[in-house]
DNA sequence: GAATTAATTCGATAAACATCTATTTAGATT
DNA sequence: AATCTAAATAGATGTTTATCGAATTAATTC
């Protein structure tokens, strides 16, 4: 019902590397720049050789062209293609780099899975229905809990169990685990509890 | 009429490379790469992440997994999808190997263009029609044309024109443009040619 | 200036494929 | 044992795309 996306509708959320990869992902393609990488050629050479149309040549390299991989010099009514090699490069580089990460996956809801769990175990009142009892499930459905206490204040056993109070009756159990998963910190002696960052 | 090749019929002459890029030309797919470069997931939050089923997810995951881009672990019922990072290096690294360029035009036919051209230019009786204005062409012509003669032997003038008489009436021009081509060398003096390698 | 010729562009077609639903499989919980 | 759940598989659908032939463009040769 929810987070619904159209039928078979592929997503064209294309950034750059998207694009390069698309470009070098089909055996003409990489002939192609297999080729060029040695010298340079026209598009009727490439066509003779690769055994392909002249249009179709055209065509694989006007993507090439798109992302910079190859560029084209005009020889009377020639188009010399040759390999750009530093884009090659600089492109491949790129795929390791945080900052590519980052951009990648820049639209990505991080937090999404935790919160479809929290709607699927919650009440309209905001109660967990259950305790989940799947790891994953349950490890989530802390994490989200875990944010109702601050960073570096202590709380009491008593405190605690008051707050938790919001989501379920066990408090007890919903404490135990958020220890247990680390989430939440003991002193050892005493009855005080923070919470991990 | 010759070179046909199936209307539409995209070649599937795919060797691992051209498996790798097509395994990472796909947004949903680097992002889930993305993602796994940061931490393991799941394949459910993998889906809640980007917005798609699971379904979805777990066919990109095998995709990733061909190429061995990915790799998942057992946890209870859990598949917990990992990045093989050495793996993704391995594969970049090989983009620029010289082998790698080998192998990705091992099936190239090089002598295509020349093959067609002197198809083109010559009658049934091995003739050429005309000596070819376009420079590529003529170019292709004479490369074919110079495999007559042997490497480290020396022609007088007139065993060249005699052997040219072969493609052409008109020896004299072959014989020049074989010079001008850089094909063949003639010492200062003398009337002796031989061929470059 | 007329005829060639290389390249590009356009439209059509068949294959590949991203995504969804529904089903099956395997592991966990009660 | 019976139920539940995550993942994988299978089938269906709409989109993308690799390729071709035909038309167009731009430069060259006669």
């Amino acid at each position: 019902m929810e987070e619904s996306g159209m039928q078979g509708v592929a997503m064209s959320d294309n950034n750059e590397l998207v694009t390069v990869f698309k470009a070098l992902a089909d055996a003409s393609r990489l002939k192609i720049v297999g080729l060029l990488a040695q010298k340079s050629y026209t598009v009727e050479q490439l066509a003779a050789m690769l055994g392909l149309k002249a249009s179709t040549i055209s065509h694989h390299l006007s993507r090439l062209a798109e992302v910079g991989l190859v560029s084209a010099r005009a020889e009377g009514y020639y188009s010399v293609y040759q390999l750009e090699k530093k884009a090659l490069n600089d492109h491949m580089q790129r795929i390791f780099s945080t900052e590519q990460i980052a951009e990648v996956t820049a639209d990505v809801d991080m937090d999404a899975f935790e919160r479809k769990v929290m709607r699927d175990f919650c009440q309209p009142d905001g109660q967990l229905k259950t305790i989940p009892a799947q790891r994953k499930k349950l490890e989530a459905v802390l994490h989200y809990i875990v944010k109702i206490f601050e960073l570096n204040v202590r709380y009491s056993e008593k405190q605690i169990n008051e707050m938790l109070t919001r989501f379920h009756p066990d408090t007890a159990t919903l404490r135990r685990e958020l220890v247990g998963y680390r989430l939440m910190q003991r002193e050892g002696g005493g009855g005080e509890y923070w919470r991990v960052a």
